[in-house]
Order: C-alpha cells, then structure tokens, then sequence
RNA sequence: GCAGAAAUGGUGGAAUGGUAGACACGAGGGACUUAAAAUCCCUUGACCCUUACCGGUCGUGUGGGUUCGAGUCCCACUUUCUGUACCA
C-alpha cells in the first residue's frame, strides 16, 4: 500500500479528539513546560501558509518536551476584538461577535487540519465575558493603585491619600502625571470631586488631557505603536494629533524595571534592543534658567549640561505651557499665527517636510552661569511629551540646533578643541573643552564625560537644576472611540469617574443598532440605551484597546475556567511563566511591553508569582509570498514567456500562483481563469511558458496566496509541517515557493516504502550500520530541536533515510526509534507507524530516545576530549606534545571512532602539536 | 541619522575555527514503460588538464589582520533587509 496520507491524517485526528490525547492538568510529579505562541486575531481571510510556521516550531518543541518527560501545557486561543470585525459590522450591520465567531470556526478548522498538540480545552477567546472580566478587573486593580518610587512597586491608592492626608505632598514618592505641591491642609479642603480629579494624577489607570493620535478616518485614538510614519498600522489611514481626556496606564512608571528586566529573559539580542530604545533611558539634568523681568524659570533638560556656555537661544515646544506665559505682547500676532500653522500640520506633515520653522517669542532667558541674555524661541522641532518640553539650544554641537541657527541667525559658540563648525555642528561627545569658563564654574581643558559630570555636581549643589532620568517610553493610551473591545467598569457622577462594584462584572457590552459614532460624535456606545448604573449614572462610553486582552492572556490559559480569579495561586506557582514564547518580531514595542508591564503591576500586588511573563521568546520570520507574472505584448492578446521577453514591449500580469508549477504556466487554466484570456496565444520557450516572479506580501491582489488547507489536501498535513521547517531557519523571512515541497513528501513516501517491508515480527538488533546511522540521527535531532534549528533536523532525517534505504533495513527497532523521533515532526505518521509496531498508547507519550556513544566516551578517556555538537570529536592535544604522543593519541583515536562497531570514521585529521579532530 | 541582522552554486539553504556547498528543489543524462505518470540510478560551483582514468587551479560581497588553518574571529568598507527617529 501507498503511503496515504488523507486516510491515516483523519484516523488519528480523530483518535486524538476520542482519547482528549492533549488535554493537561497540574501534576507536581513531572517538571513543567509552558509553550506559547502568540494568538491569532481570526480575521476573515483564514490562515495563509505563512502563519503556521511558528505554531508547527512550537508545537514540534512541545511534542518533544512531552516526550523528554515535561508535563507540558501548550494553548491555542483566540485575539477576538479588533477592527476588521467592526468596520464589516458597519458596513453590513451584522454583530461583530457573529463574524467573529464565524471565523473562529473556520480558523479552528484549518488549524486542526495541521494536526497541532494544543490543548482545546483550555482555549480562551477574549470576546468572551468569563475572559474580558478579568481584563476588566485588571483595570479596576490599576485605577486603585499608585506607583510608589521609594518601594519601587505597586502600592493601593489608599495609601496615598493617607499620606495627602496627613502630610500632602510632602515626602510623597509617587510616579506622577505633573510636579504638584499642596498641603495637609490643602488636601483636606478640597471637594470629593476635586480630590479625586487630583488623583488621577498618581493612578496607574488614570484619565488625562492627551496628545492622542486621532484617526478620523477611523474614528478613534491610536497608541504610539499603533501609528507609523504618521498613518494607522491597520488601513494606513492619515492620523493626527489632538487634545483628548482619555484613559491611560502608567507604564512610564516602569521603565526602569522593563529596561533593567531585560536581562533576565532570553530573548534575541536583537529584540532586547529594540525595547531598550523604545523604553529610551537617557540620564541628564534638569536645569532652571530664570526669565528676564520675570519671576517665572524655564525648566530644561539636557544630557549635554557640559554644553551650558554655548546655550545661544531656548527653545520651547509649541505645545508647552510656557509659551503663553512667556510670548510678549509685540510677538503675540506672530507667535499665535505660527502656533496656527503648527496646529494645522498633521504628523505627517511635520515628518515629511522637516522643514526648520519657528518664531520669536519675545522674552529671554538668563545663563545661570554666564549672566548673559538669551533669547526664546518657540519651535515645532522641540517635542511636548518628552522632558519639559523646552530646551536649552547648543547649536555648536546638535545639528537640529544648528539647522535651527543657521536659519535664523543666531550665533553659534564652538566648546570643543578643533570643532569646525562652520558647514555643521559636532554632536560627537568627545574631545577637550574650550570657551567653558563662568564665574563660578571652569570647564575649559576637561574630557566631555569629566565636563558633564562636574557640570552635573556643580548645579546640585548651587540648586540650578538636579540629576534626572528621562524615558522615551509614555504612558498607554488606554481609550477607544469604538465599540468592539472590552467596556470600562466605570460610571461618571457630575463627570467625575467612579468604579464600578466587582460584583458587576463582567460588564458586558450592550446591544446597538448601529456601530456608528453618534451624530453628536461620540462613540458608538452612546447609542446604547439603558447604558447606565441601576442608579442611572452613565457608563463609560468608550472601550479598551486591542492590548488590554492580550496582555495577560498567557496567565489565563494555566486556569481558564476560574471564576474567583484570574489564576488560581495553585496553578500560577505550579505554571509559574511561559518557557518558551513563540512570536512575531512586530510585537516588539507593543503587546510584548505592554504584557511585562502588565505581568509587572499582578507581581506587585502578589497575584503572580514570577516577574517576568516570558522567558525565552522566538521571532519567527514572514514568510512573504512569490508571485508569478505572465507578459502580454503591448495592445495584444499575446502572452511571451520569461526570457523571451525582452524582445517584445510587455506589460506584467500578476497570475494566480496555484496555477502555475515551478514557474510553468498551466496554459488551459489561464485560459479558463478569466474571459478575456479565453482565446491567449502564447509565445513558448522549449514548449513550454515559463512565468517571471517576484517576492511581495502574501495578498489576494497579488494572487499569490497559498492556502494551507489545499496543501494539506494534496500533499497531508506531516508534509506541510516537514516542508514548513525545512524551508530554512525559523527566525528568517523568507517567500512561500511550493516548488521544494516534493522533497519532502518523497522522502515521507520512501520511508514509508521501507516500512512497509520492515520485519515487525522480530526483536534482532540492529546491525552496526544501521545502529550508527540511527544513533546519529538521534544525536542530531535531539540537539538540533534543542537549538531551534529544524531545518538541519528535516535534512538528518532525509539522510537517516537514504542510508537505511540503502542498507535495506527491515529492522523492528530501527522503526521504533524512528518514530519517536518522527513523532514532533510528522505527528500521524509517527503515530501510524508506532500503532503499527503493536504499541498502545500515543506516541505522543512515547519515551524520547537517548543517543549511545559511551564506546567513544570510553576509548578516549585518557585524553581531554570534547564533545561540541554534530558529529565531530576534539582531542585537545598538549602544545608541547611530541610528535609520537599525536601519532599514539591520532590512533586511539581512531579506534575510538570505530564507534559503536561500525565502519571507520570518517575523517582524522592530526594537526602537528594542536588538535585531533575525529569526525564521524 | 541611530540601532539590529545579514551577504555562500541556477534556487532555498548546510558547515563546534578543521574535507565549503550537507539536505532539497531545479536542470542534464540513463533505466523501466507501447506511452505518460510514478519510481530508481548517474552528473550538476567555476575553470584547466586528460582519449579515459588520475589529477590540478580558483572559489563564501570588497580590502586588510589574527591563526598551522578563516564562510566562521578582529578592523575598515560596500550593499540589502528589519526596527526606530526632530527624544535635546
């Protein structure tokens, strides 16, 4: 018999369903491994063969984990909320829930079909009210607590209002919105409402007037991550920025911890790198410059406070608080008419033009160290959001300065020996110091970094400014203007935001009759009735961001179905943390922060008892896909092939990609394909049309979509796993080409030949031939799976195969090794084969074999020998070693290599008073 | 600009500092077959020598360096991909 993949893929999809093979509970006798991949949002388009890559990695890792003996717990679930559903909810009216579930379905059933080792019982979807309530509640938990500095952790909000009232701010140690100073007394006299207005200004969930990116287009605000180069992520609509109360999370709160945190989790160094800059740690200081005729101080932060004698104008951000204050009455025309202009721009605007604009503001400010008058200026290239929103300009040495003097005239005072700084500034932050000389300070012949650090002393102790630490990374806007995402448990009393009772969530979302922003524009949840407190208080009206279900689904999965927590402290100590997360890199400053944050605030409150949410995390690559192009002659219906067209004037045709095999064009497909190619002609090389390609995006539009259910059909669900790792290194982009897939199908086919010819009734041993080729097989792929490198595991398959072909093994055990080792890889062969060979049980469960080289171990026991990975054996031989040690070393080492009674090694190389290499 | 990763045959890609190109695709040749498909065998980095066998030379983006030995380590450069960007 054939090897017949559709029969035996379905037997034991089944099988699996009938004995619940992947279901998992705690069991405190075996060790635990938690694999994760990140959950799919179902969109309506259905898996592409691209989005399975990381779910078969993870799920040959979890296989074989569970075969090394780990208990091990691997979930599949669902990223439910998100725009697609709603934008096809306005369009048709249809529930978003309904499309959503619709394509749950369909999703569940092209995964099944791959026959991954998920445990659908713990499946969670966070659509779903027993789910969102504790998305919700983690909310509540962050509107109830502060940050505190001095502890360096959570601390409940009841505390702080302790401390306000007994002391007001003074001493007060929380990450804050804004710098306030009140008194005991202060406090105590303030309304309810003011108090809690107040407050919000320490909740880790508070609201606050924003900057937010506003999507018109899309009718609701957008984290920083989720707008790039000034348009949405999704749909690539124009954003822009605006003033909006919105929730936030305090995530800046943490940024020292996600920063310094990094180096306990294995993750690319890649990776890390991107968080370290998006977290952005830049130490500096604050410093105050007083303002002529003004009792006001303009608060700066610099990281070059070496720099001070060259500040030759400030500059604030057109957004700062400052400008009002500071613009004088004969500049006030100009200054409003730029702040207009300013205000007009759009984000992308600003980008794109990178033009130097500002205007003077009419008032100046005094060096502390110098006494002398510099000017201020307001100007869009100074961000609000960052520092103090205003800056002292050195424009010698920072080029945005320089630009900005250059234009405008200011004059431009070199601080470094040999700077040259008539074409450009020096921002290098090297050299010897000049013209550095105040007063009270002398700068003048010093390194930059002992400059900066005596500059640093200098104004702490004369009470100019202080030592700060600044980070990129801002709070989380927590607010969407939008209907399909997690509702706030939230109620407004005279417009002042309360919680709601625990005991009222989950607080599902309501029906409406259209999703829709409202004709007065608010959020589609306005348009809900009754959307109010049993009292009558209205609700929020706007809901939670994708983040907020996906942040800490991971910890759902180790007690999905609890409805008194969101984890059970038995399960949380027993799953602890995921072991091995598997991902795409586009995470890297989003959801993969976001969750530590998350993960960081339950730690602080002693809900989870490890820090850090995931500790080893694999970026798989894209897979992008290869389109296909035929070329039509100019105003013809006539198609020339590949490499004959640059004889004719073509246009390229993007073809669909499942009609044309290794760049073939099926000529009665074209034509079939669409009425206007009914009647083609066709220019032929060697008989046959030969199509060009091209790398793109996997798109419908560029009909180069595969789909993962039709290779399953053609080729089985095994092949498409094998061919998917054998494509190249897991963490590489690379484009979909179904052309190798039959490379790996025959070799499934040829080992399937072997078996069917394998003596099943007899236990001899293997011979030594077939003991080497299998124990080699099995060192490789043990350490291959170990290092993530599945494609040189695929290839050691193949070779195992031809070598045990070659030998025509008919051996039992040889089959019994085999399919434990299959098992990961192409789960319903390994299974048919082990059900074949009369074992009961799943080979799911089937003991991972152990490799035998203990002859060699023992042959070489007098000589340093190491053992580094493949199939190579070091002698580390003695620099002074004599040229008869070698030669006696060189021989025992061979004879060591004669390992497990098989042929000679193949190669000794003796490299004179160094090393013996055995390769075997 | 900054940061990270990468560059190896016609293609995807192998290679603990130790036979470069494993494995696979594609291509070419052959066997089987009425034929096709399937299957099996041989060849397949470039160049040279040879009737053939046997050989030889050059080869991992470019230029240097370390080493008995470099695709691999170090320095500089070029190009490509990815992320990020008026962050003071």
């Amino acid at each position: 018999m054939d090897y017949n993949h559709k029969e035996i893929e379905s037997r034991w999809q089944q099988y699996w369903r009938d004995h619940d093979t992947y279901r998992v509970t705690e069991d405190a006798s075996r060790p635990k491994f938690y694999v994760l991949d990140m959950f799919p949002y179902p969109s309506g388009a259905g898996l592409h063969v691209g989005h399975p890559l990381g779910y078969i990695a993870s799920d040959i890792f979890a296989r074989y984990k569970r075969q090394k003996g780990f208990n091990v717990l691997h979930p599949m679930g669902y990223d439910a909320y998100g725009l697609p559903a709603e934008q096809y909810a306005i369009q048709t009216g249809q529930h978003p829930e309904k499309t959503t579930v619709q394509n749950i379905a369909r999703y569940r059933e092209q995964l099944d079909k791959i026959g991954f080792s998920f445990d659908w019982n713990r499946e969670i979807r966070t659509c779903d009210p027993e789910y969102y309530k504790w998305t919700q509640w983690a909310f509540m938990q962050m509107f109830n607590h502060y940050y505190d500095t001095e502890s360096g952790k959570a601390e409940p909000i009841s505390k702080l209002v302790e401390h306000l009232r007994a002391h007001g701010t003074e001493g007060l140690h929380a990450a804050q919105s804004r710098e306030v100073n009140l008194t005991a007394e202060e406090w105590n006299a303030l309304s309810e409402r003011e108090q809690r207005e107040l407050l919000m200004n320490w909740r880790i969930a508070y609201q606050a007037e924003t900057m937010v990116n506003w999507c018109a287009e899309l009718g609701t605000v957008l984290a920083n991550d989720e707008v790039s180069e000034g348009v949405s992520v999704r749909g690539g609509y124009p954003v822009e920025q605006k003033l909006m109360r919105q929730w936030c999370l305090r995530v800046s709160a943490y940024a020292q911890r996600l920063l310094s945190d990094l180096e306990k989790v294995e993750w690319s160094d890649s990776l890390k790198e991107t968080q370290r800059n998006w977290i952005g740690r830049s130490e500096g200081a604050e410093m105050k410059f007083p303002v002529k005729d003004s009792d006001i101080e303009l608060e700066i932060f610099t990281t070059r406070a070496d720099t001070i004698f060259g500040v030759t104008f400030m500059v604030l951000a057109p957004e700062s608080e400052y400008v009002a204050k500071l613009t004088t009455p004969e500049q006030k025309e100009a200054v409003e008419a730029y702040l207009d202009e300013v205000r007009h721009k759009t984000e992308r605007e600003r980008q794109m033009e990178k033009k130097v604009t500002g205007v003077f503001s009419g008032s100046y400010a005094i060096n502390p160290l110098t006494g002398k008058e510099i000017p201020i200026w307001i100007a869009d290239y100074v961000l609000a959001g960052y520092g103090t929103g205003a800056i002292m300009a050195v424009p010698a040495h920072d080029s945005r300065d320089y630009a900005f003097a250059r234009k405008f005239g200011l004059p431009v005072i070199p601080l470094i020996e040999g700077a040259d700084v008539s074409e450009e500034s020096f921002d290098a932050k090297e050299g010897i110091m000049i013209n550095s000389c105040g007063p009270e300070l002398d700068l003048n012949g010093l390194q930059v970094k002992d400059a900066i650090a005596k500059t640093k002393k200098f104004i702490e102790e004369k009470g100019l400014g202080r030592v700060k630490v600044n980070y990129r990374l801002r709070d989380a806007i927590f607010s969407r203007q939008r209907y399909w995402g997690e509702p706030f448990p939230v109620y407004y009393k005279d417009g002042t935001a309360y919680l709601l009772d625990e005991s009222a969530l989950p607080l599902q979302l309501p029906e409406i009759s259209s999703y829709l922003p409202t004709s007065t524009g608010e959020p589609p949840l306005g348009r809900a009735e009754n959307w109010t407190t049993p009292e009558g208080y209205p609700l929020e009206l706007c809901t939670m961001p994708g983040f907020a279900g996906s942040s800490a689904y991971y910890l759902r999965y180790m007690d999905p179905r609890n409805d008194k927590d969101l984890v059970s402290r038995e399960a949380d100590e027993y799953w602890r943390n995921v072991d091995l997360y598997v991902g795409g890199a586009e995470h890297a400053t989003g959801h993969l922060i976001y969750s530590r944050f998350w993960n960081k605030f339950l730690f602080d409150l002693g809900k989870v008892v490890e820090e850090e949410p995931f500790r080893k995390l694999v970026n798989q690559g894209m897979i992008q896909g290869r389109s296909n192009f035929v070329y039509r002659i100019k105003d013809t219906n006539t198609f020339v092939s590949r490499s004959l067209k640059d004889q004719y004037q073509t246009t390229p045709i993007h073809v669909d990609v499942n009609m044309v095999s290794n760049d073939v064009l099926d000529l009665d497909r074209f034509k079939a394909w669409r009425p206007e190619y009914a009647d083609a002609e066709f220019i032929l090389e060697d008989g046959k049309y030969l199509c060009g390609y091209a790398v793109e995006k996997m798109s419908k539009s560029m009909f180069n979509v595969v789909n993962p259910d039709d290779i399953v059909e053609r080729y089985g669900a095994d092949t498409l796993r094998l061919y998917e790792m054998f494509l190249g290194p897991i963490e590489q982009s690379k484009p979909w080409d179904t052309n190798g897939i039959d490379g790996v199908n025959r070799f499934l086919r040829k080992l399937w030949n072997l078996f069917e010819k394998a003596d099943l009734t007899s236990d001899k041993p293997m011979t030594p031939e077939e003991r080497k080729a299998v124990h080699k097989l099995i060192k490789k792929v043990s350490q291959d799976i170990e290092n993530f490198s599945f494609n040189t595991s695929v290839a050691a398959f193949m070779i195992a195969q031809n070598e045990l072909s070659a030998m025509k093994t008919t051996n039992r055990e040889v089959f019994d090794i085999m399919a434990r080792l299959l098992a990961p890889f192409a789960p319903h062969f390994a299974e048919e084969i082990w059900h074949r060979l009369g074992h009961e049980g799943s080979v799911v469960d089937a003991e991972w074999p152990a490799w035998d080289d203990s002859a060699l171990v023992e042959a070489t026991k007098k000589y340093p020998v190491s053992f580094n990975g493949k199939m190579r054996y070091t002698i580390e031989m003695p620099a002074d070693a004599s040229k008869e040690e070698i030669e006696a070393a060189a021989l025992a080492a061979e004879g060591a290599a004669k390992w497990l009674d098989g042929k000679q090694p193949k190669k000794v190389i003796v490299v004179p008073n160094k090393i013996v290499n055995i390769v075997i």
